[in-house]
RNA sequence: GCGGACGUGGCGGAAAGGCAGACGCCGCGGUCUUAAAAACCGCUGAGGGGCAACCCUCGUGCGGGUUCGAAUCCCGCCGUCCGCACCA
């Protein structure tokens, strides 16, 4: 058998086929599964073929990082998804359903440091561990495209893809406040970071610092990423959470003058409130306090700023609680540019410097913080806006700031212009006046990619003594990450230890030069991992463009939820960078995502090596076999809920497939033996091609769905009903023979292994994973008579076998003249008859 | 504080206006067996009635509403989880 057999459609069951060979015999997954794994393996059952017939699908899993050992959370994340790639691969598509492996970071230097030994060999021993545990699972991989990030022929792509970047200027080097994680002994990005100022890969307490650092510009891409994402068929929350984390807003920049001379910039979406700018809020960090501080202010401002730097540092805010405003006045005052009036300049930690200028004109009529602000300072508030209909404002009895709608009152020349309707032409007036002009703002900031670690992809340039800095000429690519290093961190890269590495030429004037030393984030490795599945082992391009434009963009996209912000924003920029640098045609990388839940620990709480929670997929195999762990895993509940683990149901599983087991080797060769017993009646065999095809409907209809548990329960639904039909005579009918060779296909890919089994004992041709999947007739699928139910007045009377189509007319007079229902309408004149055909008749009395 | 998801037997969950609890686990009873295991068959929301086939009442976090009919739709609470949270 070759690797890419079309698919086969085999014959129609009611043709010949070799008496299968269907000696009785338990069911023993220790046996099957080894034998039809190895047998997969040398036929190279899932080698992928570019060239093979079928419309292309792509099915992606998020690669794991190699940690170690396969946990259960791997095998959902990757064998329920496999189910659904092989579905598609049954239903004629051409998939690919790669696995790599995300091997650079942190945890292979940590190891190294603890273990002494080599992240390499840590990284690619645990690659090997966990490779035999996914070909244990059953997935469908094609090994030959395997791709593991922390090779240089993977690498090298990630510093020719930097190149371009600088080339462009996507790529640049910049100095400003970074997060520093003081045990990692690295920077972070933002994404990085977690809420209350956490890393988020060790969860210790980071903080900025001053710090010259390498940042890729994914802020030039903020309003496509912004735009794109609605079209895509994502979870709602995902495409929230990254709508959020960018957030986009319109406004107004607007200049102001200091007396100082200087020039204040602010940001604000409520340019229209200008003439109520009574005073002027910086962030502590402001580079102004400095110099505009006045000597008489200057001892209070000093220690401010550094009570809010401390703040920063330690913990920055506590929200729920009543916010108590703190602020100190520079002594310097700003001119209102509309009113020319003097206003004075404060600081206030309620200003980030992280966001927009950095620096607020502070309007305390319409916004509640400033509100607050001015309120516990003793600042002016001047009312501007004036909705109708409510009595006028008054500023000394006013309780919180007003931000809705209305008309702009002591205003000057916009006096009377209606809010926020005419905020166009305000802008434009503050604009022609040269005052300021629109502007949108995000809070998306551009991507820091540097690290001062070891295991990552060394960064392309050398600095000169003469030229500065000096990107590589892609043909000096890979700059190959050296096997000696010092892993400890020190706060600098370990490659700075290593000379060898460190002193080189410089590739423009040929004079001594110096490599840079920080390494690569590791999310810039899984920002376009999944375009080098298509051409594995290119050796001139990141990936073949023509194999790129046949397989991606990605069809489906699984993975956690973790990653909302961080990978699938990246990705999704990668993406439209490589989509400028010419290589593929597509904007977006992931046309479908689904994030699977969690599996939590049976208590119900997050599995936990520490205390002994976690749950080994190894040991699951060797006493139930791999395909009643798939079943299990895909029975727990909604896949993308996810939900505590639970130990005894497996058994269930188990017994199932026996049963499946039991039914098809013993019963498959019964039409061969058709003399025995009395015929069926014309009844039971359709009866029977009745079940067949609505278990087939149900079961490709929950998978497109992705219900997998409902899936399971119909096809333990269709063997317990075979079961009970076996002591019938239609067992011995054709129709029997096709029921089984359903429900092996339709087992196919759910229980790769015994399907398989099963396909061959039947007599069928290898390899079931080349099957089509079973089609039906619809209009069998949808019974003809059913079971409706005969209300009184909402309550169930009566029962009443059914067509579905049947008239209301017919179907009333049949209830009124069931005994019971004419006891309980007990000669009341129906009031109304309410008729769902195929469900249920109400009367109403 | 704002926004979203969720809340159903002993347990995991089905049902997304139409018989609540599919299917599985657990439990109980039975068949086979010297016995046990496995396998197979049956029962299994609560309360009540009947010799019995069955019948009645209650029941989807709590309280209201819409509807002939609500787990499902609407309003208000309570609880759990998630996201956002000084973003000018």
């Amino acid at each position: 058998m070759t690797t890419n057999e079309p698919i086969t459609h085999h014959p129609s069951p009611s043709t010949q086929h070799p008496s299968p060979d269907t000696h009785a015999e338990r069911y023993d997954p220790s046996v099957i599964e080894p034998k039809w794994r190895e047998r997969w393996e040398r036929d190279q059952l899932y080698r992928v073929d570019d060239n093979a017939p079928g419309e292309k699908w792509f099915s992606l899993t998020m690669y794991p990082y190699p940690s170690g050992v396969l946990h259960i959370g791997h095998w959902y994340a990757f064998a329920v998804p496999d189910v659904f790639a092989r579905l598609q691969r049954m239903r004629g598509y051409n998939v690919l359903f790669p696995m790599g492996f995300d091997a650079f970071g942190l945890p292979a230097e940590n190891a190294a440091i603890r273990h002494n030994i080599h992240p390499a060999t840590w990284t690619f021993e645990n690659i090997d561990t966990m490779r035999r545990q996914y070909a244990q699972m059953g997935a469908m991989i094609d090994w030959s495209r395997e791709v593991i990030t922390c090779t240089p022929e993977y690498y090298h792509w990630n510093q020719w893809l930097f190149l371009q970047m600088l080339k462009r200027g996507l790529a640049y080097r910049a100095k400003g406040a970074v997060w520093w994680c003081p045990k990692d002994q690295t920077v972070l990005a933002n994404e990085q970071v977690l809420e209350g100022n956490i890393c988020e890969r060790c969860g210790t307490a980071v903080y900025k610092r001053d710090l010259e650092q390498w940042y890729f510009r994914i802020t030039d891409y903020a309003d496509e990423l912004l735009r794109d994402a609605e079209e895509l068929d994502w979870p709602e929350r995902v495409k929230t959470m990254q709508r959020n984390w960018i957030g986009r807003s319109e406004g107004a920049r607007l200049r102001f003058r200091l007396e100082t001379g200087d020039e204040l910039e602010v940001f604000t979406t409520r340019p229209d409130t200008v003439w109520g700018a009574t005073f002027m809020v910086l962030a502590p960090e402001h580079p102004l306090v400095e110099t505009i501080t006045t000597a008489d202010r200057w001892a209070e401002v000093e220690a401010y700023v550094e009570q809010a730097r401390r703040q920063t540092e330690i913990e920055r805010m506590s929200t729920d609680e009543e916010r108590q405003r703190t602020g100190v006045f520079t002594g310097a005052y700003a001119i209102n540019p509309v009113t020319d009036e003097r206003i004075p300049v404060w600081i206030a930690d309620y200003v980030l410097m992280g966001y927009g200028t950095g620096a607020i004109m502070a309007v305390p009529f319409g916004d509640q913080r400033d509100f607050e602000f001015a309120r516990a300072f003793d600042l002016p508030i001047r009312v501007v806006v004036q909705p109708e209909g409510v009595p006028p404002f008054d500023a000394a009895t006013m309780t919180e700031a007003y931000a809705g709608p209305g008309i702009l009152v002591n205003s000057g020349p916009m006096t009377g212009k209606r809010v926020p309707e005419e905020l166009p032409e305000i802008i434009a007036w503050l604009a022609e006046t040269g005052r300021g002009e629109a502007e949108v703002n995000y809070r998306l900031r551009d991507w820091l990619i540097s690290r001062q670690r070891y295991w990552g992809t060394p960064i392309p340039v050398v600095y000169c003594d003469d030229c500065g800095m000096v990107p590589l000429p892609e043909d000096h690519l890979p700059v190959e990450l050296p096997l000696a290093a010092a892993f400890t961190p020190t706060g600098q890269s370990p490659l700075v230890t290593n000379a060898a590495f460190l002193n080189t030429t410089c590739p423009q004037c040929g004079g001594p030069a110096r490599r840079e030393t920080d390494t690569m984030d590791t999310f810039v490795d899984s920002s376009w991992y999944w375009f080098r599945y298509t051409s594995p082992h290119d050796d001139r391009a990141p990936f073949n463009p023509e194999a790129a434009a046949m397989w991606t963009p990605v069809d489906l996209y699984c993975g956690g939820i973790e990653h909302a912000i961080l990978h699938l924003l990246y990705a999704r920029f990668i993406t439209k960078v490589l989509r400028d640098l010419g290589l593929i045609e597509q904007s977006e990388p992931f046309l479908r995502l689904r994030n699977q839940g969690m599996i939590l620990a049976e208590e119900g709480t997050k599995m936990s090596k520490s205390r002994g929670t976690q749950v080994a997929p190894d040991e699951l195999v060797a006493v139930h076999g791999a395909d009643a762990l798939r079943l299990h895993l895909m029975y727990l509940g909604p896949w993308e809920q996810g939900g505590p683990w639970n130990s005894r149901g497996i058994t269930g599983m188990e017994r199932f497939i026996r049963r499946a087991f039991g039914l098809v080797t013993e019963t498959g060769a019964e039409p061969a033996s058709r003399q025995a017993g009395e015929p069926a009646s014309r009844q039971e065999t359709e009866a029977l091609a009745r079940l067949r095809a609505r278990t087939i409907e149900r079961v490709t209809t929950d998978l497109d769905e992705f219900q997998f548990n409902t899936m399971v329960a119909a096809l333990i639904e269709y063997v317990n009903e075979l079961m009970r039909l076996r002591e019938t005579a239609v067992i011995h009918t054709p129709a029997w023979r096709e029921a089984l060779e359903t429900l092996v296909l339709l087992m196919a890919p759910s229980t790769p292994y015994v399907a398989e089994e099963l396909w061959e004992r039947l007599g069928m041709p290898y390899s079931v994973h080349h099957q089509a999947w079973p089609t039906y007739e619809p209009a069998l699928a949808r019974a003809d008579e059913v079971e409706v139910v005969v209300q009184v007045n909402g309550k169930v009377r009566d029962r009443l076998m059914l067509s579905v189509d049947l008239a209301e007319d017919a179907a009333r007079e049949q209830a009124l003249s069931l005994p019971k229902i004419a006891e309980a309408v007990n000669g009341r004149e129906p009031r109304k008859v309410i008729y769902v055909p195929g469900r249920l008749i109400n009367i109403v009395v």
